[in-house]
DNA sequence: GTGTTTAGAGGACGGTTGACATCTAATTAG
DNA sequence: CTAATTAGATGTCAACCGTCCTCTAAACAC
């Protein structure tokens, strides 16, 4: 049955959040659209109203992420300032809360491995929320511009390279590897 | 029709060390029991013959992989030592060939985000690979036997974390990302 | 109030998957 | 040399996938 324009806007916003959440839990490969339109209260037949096809749904929910979690960057940012943005960040990072609930955390521990085995035209839609991701946290980094950048490179790589390590492992061994990682306070 | 059991050792090796290729390079899911038989020269028909199941095939060829990628490290770490290994194992893994080619590197890099995502038993069998790994590269770090190991997965994860990125973005960034992870010499 | 438009339901489609049952040809034990 | 064994080929099975078609009831424009 049809449904009002703002109630279509509603439905929307459900679809593409709940992809966003999803696809961060179960993988690009394991959602499926019968999933996504599910999740969202609805059955797959009216998918195809709101996106063009999965890729489409894909590109706008891996933005729709990065969109959420610069946001959640940006607001840490303005409210304590460059250094407590870094040790702030790190440890929330680091912790088990983001470790255990990929749903609501960072797009590229929870999708990298998927979006390196996808198209170049994913890559490069990920590449763009990514190089958008290090800019903001380059804000939070001391030297020149050029400085800036590439610590925020070496400390977001460092840091997702845990959680994913983690994440694949046994509790045991996901605690030791956290717990190394939030032990270094600075970098040469 | 059959076949000795020479051959039969042989086709199973052949099933194993393809599949642990191709696992690496199209990740778990994508990863078709018809797609590792082809591979190995066979039909899908024989596959229960040599494995009890998919799950079983996973299991064995990850061990497979990290066995691999021990072997090549302890042989880094015989010819040139504890310093040679640190540099000349972060340039490798850093490097385009790396990063280019999952299918024959690490297979943390290469699968820690897919089995993330799988059951605990396979998470089980993963960290007890990622650990011989990390105690391995622990052999070259300088300190207590406990600073040793924690260096190790520091290193490590900031490796994994610098590749996985890399991989999963445009040409410019990912050349970006590694070049400010080749740039860290020394830790606090 | 009437007629047009359309969001979503429901179902069908071809394709692929992991798993397995059956058959056959060749090995291997006696 | 014969007979039992078995690796691999062939084909089937249900479950799932993304996509698209049709239908209908509700929201619109007039």
């Amino acid at each position: 049955m049809r449904v009002s324009q703002q109630e279509m806007e509603k439905s929307h916003r459900r679809i593409l959040h709940g992809a966003a959440r999803l696809v961060r839990e179960r993988g690009i490969e394991n959602t499926s659209v019968n999933d996504v339109m599910g999740d969202a209260g609805m059955k797959n037949g009216g998918f195809y109203r709101h996106f063009e096809s999965k890729e489409a749904l894909i590109d706008a929910s891996l933005q729709a992420a990065f969109d959420q979690v610069i946001e959640y960057v940006e607001a840490h940012l303005n409210k304590h300032g460059p250094e407590g943005l870094l040790a702030g960040y790190r440890s929330y990072y680091l912790s088990p809360g983001h470790v255990e609930h990929p749903g609501t955390g960072c797009p590229v521990a929870a999708l990298a491995g998927d979006v390196g085995r996808g198209p170049d035209s994913l890559k490069a839609s990920f590449g763009a929320g990514l190089k958008r991701m290090v800019e903001t946290l380059s804000k939070a980094m001391p030297g020149s511009a050029r400085e800036k950048k590439e610590r925020a490179m070496r400390e977001f790589a460092s840091l997702v390279g845990a959680v994913v390590i983690a994440r694949a492992s046994d509790p045991e061994t996901a605690r030791a590897v956290l717990a190394a990682c939030r032990r270094v306070p600075k970098e040469g």
